[in-house]
DNA sequence: CCTACCGATCGGTAGG
DNA sequence: CCTACCGATCGGTAGG
């Protein structure tokens, strides 16, 4: 009977990835200030008290949203390519594939705008992620400018920001108009406006 | 005393922007649904029944606060120049009034992001904010592409929106890590990169 | 404009 | 995991 002894730990672990989409869910519709636990516990069929039971606090629920996130970006991380030209086709995949999943980009555009203020409980993981994601897309540019695939006189640190800067603008646009908005195609466009290659 | 009679009137006129005005900064700390009318009262000096008297719901003080943002806008618009080189360089010397007041950058920012859902009282507003930006800028990208001071092979319309995602994105951005971020000098960079003639 | 109040909703706790 | 409850806060109304 060992298997179906097991049962109970495994139980708790799919409720809890449960909740935790169900309150991506929720997060990418209302924010986290929005959202309400009893509306998380709703769609996952318990009553906010036994949400808290999972998750002590509403902040760590966030957080393990948060953390989710973070290892869904690593399993990614695994098969990244070294800096260069694949890095960035790597961002143009992944704006595809944010398309056919508009939840996502509800999420993390809905957090990303809550969290400029300082004392918002994912203030430091943006910051963190905002980091983490120029030092990697800098280390391409600069590999591109060395091979003379950067275009000259284009600045390897502006790029950079600019680039970034151009993914979380278009997720706004994007959602607010979608029919005026080509997301991929407006991400393409500008890489290649910088390079003297050809993308694909 | 006709001057003196008046000036109920006038009291309550300047009641009413100091509210709006006190509105718009809590809309930028902690966005619409987060502010409260009690919060905006305060900082007024009077209380949340008070300020009903003024704007009888929570969205007719929302309503009010987006006319005037139109208002000034519209003030500005007044000494626009002609689709151009101009239309841009006025864009950049907004964008350089907006790093010295980051509270505008804040109302934007969240407000803009709060709006994406559907049924936010703001929605319609950032989509007509959108299609109204976007065809003031593809105006004058078009112009500078018939002029030749567009580079080659650069697409008006792929320009415009990058454009507009750009100065989205990057205020985002800045506002979380600022030390990173030069907002003006990104933009001038992006801008300079698209076209063929110096830009200042 | 105020005080006083309403019903609704919130995150969290107690006690099983 | 649940029911039942707590104190706090919300937008809005009544009645001056």
């Amino acid at each position: 009977m060992r298997a179906v002894d097991t049962g109970g730990y495994l139980k708790g672990r799919i409720r809890r990835e449960d909740i935790i989409s169900a309150a991506a869910g929720v997060y990418g519709e209302v924010g986290y200030h929005g959202a309400s636990l009893r509306e998380i516990a709703k769609r996952v069929g318990m009553s906010h008290a036994g949400l808290l039971y999972y998750f002590p606090t509403k902040e760590a629920l966030l957080a393990a949203v948060l953390e989710r996130r973070d290892a869904e970006d690593a399993e990614r991380e695994q098969l990244a390519s070294p800096p260069g030209l694949e890095v960035l086709r790597h961002y143009l995949a992944l704006a595809s594939h944010n398309v056919r999943h508009p939840g996502i980009v509800d999420l993390y555009t809905r957090l990303a705008a809550e969290a400029v203020a300082p004392d918002h409980p994912a203030h430091e993981y943006f910051k963190r992620h905002y980091d983490e994601a120029r030092s990697g897309v800098r280390d391409s540019f600069r590999v591109l400018a060395e091979s003379g695939e950067l275009r000259p006189g284009i600045d390897p640190d502006q790029a950079t920001v600019t680039f970034i800067a151009l993914m979380d603008g278009l997720q706004v646009q994007w959602l607010t108009t979608p029919d005026a908005v080509d997301l991929v195609a407006s991400l393409r466009f500008y890489l290649q406006s910088l390079l003297t290659v050809p993308l694909d």
